[in-house]
DNA sequence: CTTGATCCTCACGTAACGTGAGGATCTAAC
DNA sequence: GTTAGATCCTCACGTTACGTGAGGATCAAG
């Protein structure tokens, strides 16, 4: 891929076995920089320089050189390079064994920020013109989930909201939006839990419930868990979400709804 | 998880309302040093100091601190983070879309080292007390497969490396061992390509190379075009692999072969 | 008043070079 | 012999997100 100027390359030749640093840079495709460097460390000293300073790397230096590129191509960083070529190849089999198990974890750590930045574009897309702040929030919930959610319980909820419509969970959220200031009110109002109307409310506070856990037993345990620890906290920080007093009221509703046959 | 000390904390009733850095360090789990870098940076800067000089945060700024903290565990470097939070939502999705498409650069690249390191191992378990040149040797070989092979195509190859017993591997690496000295005597004393020993010895060859390729007409292409390539530069900097006369000698017993049936 | 905890401000170190600054040397052409 | 352009040299700062002291001031309690 390379051209290389030949006019340019050809030494007299007593000195045709060494090259300088600009030459051996247009061979190797690293930069005369990365030579320097690579000299500073003592990773690669040219063998010999000219009478004026000019760096000179022999045959020998290329080859050490090549050796250099083949192990920094699978990803060791230069130190291990240096340890790995001054032979000591005592630990070799180790050595690889750790460099794959850190790349391996940059990877899961990695992958699992993707899948929150997706699930973060996600809601984005579904609501425009959010502030700062509602991010942070959403991004605060996302990362409570992970918490108490375990990996499949967030795969499964992830794959219930992707076949959702976007319609479907606006209007989710539109019926959220209504039921909790109702509920608000009548637990403010002293409406008793078995009130038709708050059975009502009820039925389809639980209609959203389930349709949230899909009637999973695991989702909605991690949900009572999350809520317990961290509810208060949501409550200050979110607007929208019911309070601690409100859970237990509709608490009470379900029981009745559960004594009065539908 | 981490136990604050009750009594330490409370202050009087007058300053409740604002922290130094050690209590704001132990509530939100960063460091001390962490929170002096916001400062320095201009990321979180305190709303207050004391007389003395030590800084105050206010409720404001632990607010802040949390958004921080949220778009931190997205992942968002530092100064990314400052821009979002100074109001700079004009870009939402796409900075989000960025971070995304850089971090799976990273998670492919990652990848593809994890799967050089497993194949490097793999190398490495068949063979004991390879010298650091050796493994130099492996790698170029590798890093040369995956500029001429598809990635499919070295699914392929290392599926079948895998199925095969460690024993059928040694045998047919003692088996070129045996087949590429004997080709080269041949060809250096002169017999003809169509001689009964030579046959012999290129159906030999033929087997062997279709156990490779597995019969896969693209695997078998990739490696000639690898093989026109690099084949001259292969044969400098490793044993035990055919030169390119060999390769030619080679290819008139395949025809000897072919125009005399079996 | 002392003591231990906490606070402050420098300031260097990290990985692998990039990017000049300022100056010496080389090579070819005139 | 000189001169221009390419190449070489050695500093030395910048990059990320802090860690880790050094050396000294301040705070809270006994």
């Amino acid at each position: 891929m390379v051209m290389s100027a030949p006019t340019r390359e050809r030494r007299s030749a007593v000195t045709t076995e060494s090259w300088k640093v600009g030459q051996l840079a247009r061979r190797t495709g690293l930069t005369v920089r990365a030579l320097h460097h690579y000299d500073d460390i003592g990773l690669l000293v040219p063998s010999g320089r000219t009478p004026s300073g000019h760096r000179l790397y022999t045959r020998a230096d290329v080859e050490r050189l090549q050796q250099i590129q083949s192990l920094r191509l699978m990803g060791f960083p230069l130190d291990e390079v240096k340890r790995l070529l001054s032979g000591a190849r005592l630990s070799l089999r180790r050595v690889i064994e750790l460099h794959r198990m850190r790349l391996e974890e940059q990877i899961a750590s990695h992958t699992r920020l993707v899948e929150r930045l997706s699930s973060l574009a996600d809601h984005l897309e579904r609501s425009d013109g959010v502030t700062t702040d509602a991010l942070c929030q959403i991004i605060e919930a996302m990362t409570s989930m992970e918490k108490y959610f375990t990996p499949e319980q967030l795969d499964t909820l992830r794959a219930r909201r992707e076949e959702a419509t976007d319609h479907r969970v606006r209007e989710v959220e539109r019926e959220w939006g209504e039921l909790i200031p109702a509920v608000q009110h009548h637990l403010e109002v002293g409406t008793a839990p078995d009130a038709p109307e708050m059975l009502a409310l009820a039925r389809r506070w639980k209609a959203l419930v389930e349709e949230f856990t899909g009637g999973d037993v695991g989702i909605s345990k991690a949900v009572m868990t999350m809520y317990r620890n961290e509810g208060d906290v949501l409550c200050r920080r979110m607007s929208n979400v019911p309070t601690p007093a409100m859970f237990d009221y509709i608490g009470q509703s379900y029981r009745a709804l559960a004594a009065v046959p539908a």
